[in-house]
RNA sequence: GGAGGAGUAGCGAAGUCUGGCUAAACGCGACGGUCUGUAAAACCGUUCCUUCGGGUUCGGCGGUUCGAAUCCACCCUCCUCCA
């Protein structure tokens, strides 16, 4: 079992920074536990760290991927999973910075994520969809409540998307979806999370979404727009996808940028809900200065002694 | 000074003609929550106060009525146009 720190919490509360700072005092390398981080090309607008601000600390699951292609928790938690073994046996501490709530869980909880995944699964997906286009979420549902109850009870009528995954599982693995395979942690984890005050912290996201404007967002989001964005799993990202009725003409620039610290401060709030309740996080401010990178340094050792 | 129009819960906005079904639609915001391969996704709940019995609301103050956000009188504020 190798030691693993997480440092998790909400958007701009400063993750990145206390990351390359823990990194250097303890011999670590970083890993990115971020959605959007992975994707090349999609720096200002995920708030990635700069290659001065790495400080020549390794960082590892940024930059992975193009653009077009899609990525996945199961991928994420397969290639975290490796990154930390050769983290580890360079003798170094593995420190996963992210916000990706479900990603930093699959990984410390160890979820199966309902197994192998086919190369048919797309196209069941697919057709999912396009029967429940046609006959309603309802039917939908009543199709999974028929095959898996106890995943329907779980799941509620609306959420299409994951009333299809439920059922895309079950067709694929023959078994109830409900029925994942319980594992224990492969490693030790130990969860440090970034909060402070919600005032503050919403003033700070406006503030960044400003600096991203400033930094290049537009050019980095037209870029995007332009590859068909608009289709694409990192089209979703908070910063691009506002601004693409910007860019079709449909609203001003103010309205998509008012729309994009919008959606960071929802995001915000919904990050510090997954941490808050599924996971057990050692809470610090370093923001309003209650708590010190020193502190959390120093809680870190305690840990790693132990 | 004259002529019109408007004031509704944190904000926006219905409801007012045809009084009761209205603590008051809806949207936004805010807050809370769900989450096992799209997760920066997708989805849900609460939102006047309450000791959960009730209590107090629709600019203000009176009035009509069994009953008023809705009808009448007066007052205050704001907007537009004319002088």
């Amino acid at each position: 079992m190798t030691k693993v720190i997480a440092i998790v919490g909400p958007t701009a509360v400063g993750k990145t920074a206390l990351s390359v700072e823990l990194a250097k005092q303890l011999n670590g390398e970083v890993i990115s536990g971020d959605s959007m981080q992975v994707y090349r090309r999609l720096d200002v607008g995920t708030a990635k760290v700069t290659p001065e601000e790495q400080q020549g600390i390794p960082h590892h699951l940024i930059d992975i991927c193009d653009v077009d292609e899609q990525y996945s928790v199961a991928r994420f938690k397969q290639e975290a999973n490796s990154a930390i073994k050769d983290i580890a046996k360079r003798g170094h501490l593995p420190i996963i910075a992210g916000g990706t709530g479900f990603y930093l869980q699959a990984l410390t909880d160890n979820l199966s994520l309902g197994g192998k995944q086919d190369k048919d699964s797309e196209a069941i997906r697919q057709r999912w969809q396009e029967l429940i286009d046609e006959n309603g979420p309802e039917w939908g549902w009543q199709q999974l409540n028929a095959k898996d109850p106890q995943a329907a009870a779980n799941i509620p009528v609306q959420n299409i998307r994951r009333v299809i995954r439920a059922l895309e599982v079950i067709e694929i693995s023959k078994k109830p979806f409900s029925e994942q395979e319980q594992r224990t942690s492969l490693d030790e984890y130990l969860l440090i999370g970034l909060t402070t005050d919600r005032q503050v912290l919403y003033q700070r996201i406006n503030q960044r979404v400003d600096i991203m404007i400033q930094n290049g967002l537009l050019g980095e989001a037209r870029a995007l727009y332009e590859q068909g964005g608009k289709n694409l799993p990192a089209g979703k990202g908070i910063g691009y996808h506002e601004l693409f009725p910007y860019f079709a003409g449909e609203v001003d620039l103010d309205y998509a940028v008012d729309k994009i610290k919008l959606d960071s401060r929802h995001y915000a709030k919904r990050q510090l809900t997954w941490f808050r309740n599924k996971m057990t996080v050692n809470w610090f401010d370093l923001v309003s200065g209650q708590n010190s990178i020193n502190e959390i340094k120093s809680f870190i050792e305690d840990w790693l002694r132990n």
